[in-house]
DNA sequence: AAATGTTTTGACTAATCATGTCAAAAATAT
DNA sequence: ATATTTTTGACATGATTAGTCAAAACATTT
């Protein structure tokens, strides 16, 4: 139920490390972990699973604060946010009803 | 509950207009309606305003088809699909209780 | 079946947005 | 006060998006 950032920001402030340390293990520079953290940036698929295999977590998890981050930046002020969210439920479930792999 | 193209092709079919007409009331190139009908391209919000003008129907309607439609697009094949929508659910309906104009 | 009208396709371009670096400023801890 | 860490913002670069254009494919008439 959370944010992508907040979680992160938790999970790296109890192992007191530095923005500096994860940011390296993401070959990232440290200013961008630091918007992540802060939900200025968006963290980019690989990111998130790095971090998962970083701080040991459930990837699905963070991989669903992530995309929910995502979709609500995505809608962004629109009105019709939340019936656009139960059509777009739909339009995945019967989607994914005739899906073929 | 219908994809933005399905909708607005419909519309135009019935009244027995060319993309050409349409198009140009739009200002953009034929070609580009083409593929918004077919679902290849996703329409502007602007496009989607001047749509529901043009066509005499609700625009908020139209804006639900829009939207929902990219969501989908965004998701992708993720499989935590349904989960992050609930969550974004749950994320725009709290932002919304706390949001000052 | 030729001619005309419509739609689709794909190569290309321009503009916008995403992702990142870097260095300095601001904040925090020693 | 110094060190360390975090935040900020200007900038570079790459990817994506939105569009044009012309030709090919498809439908209709005549």
């Amino acid at each position: 139920m959370d944010n992508l950032g907040e979680t992160i920001r938790k999970l790296r402030e109890e192992k007191e490390l530095p923005l500096r340390t994860v940011a390296a293990y993401l070959d990232i520079d440290q200013a961008i972990l630091s918007k992540i953290e802060r939900g200025q940036r968006n963290a980019t698929r690989e990111q998130v699973v790095k971090l998962a295999m970083y701080f040991n977590i459930k990837e699905s998890d963070l991989l669903v604060s992530w995309l929910s981050d995502k979709l609500v930046y995505e809608i962004g002020d629109e009105q019709v946010a939340l019936e656009a969210l139960l059509v777009a439920e739909e339009k995945v479930k019967h989607q994914k009803s005739k899906s073929k792999k």
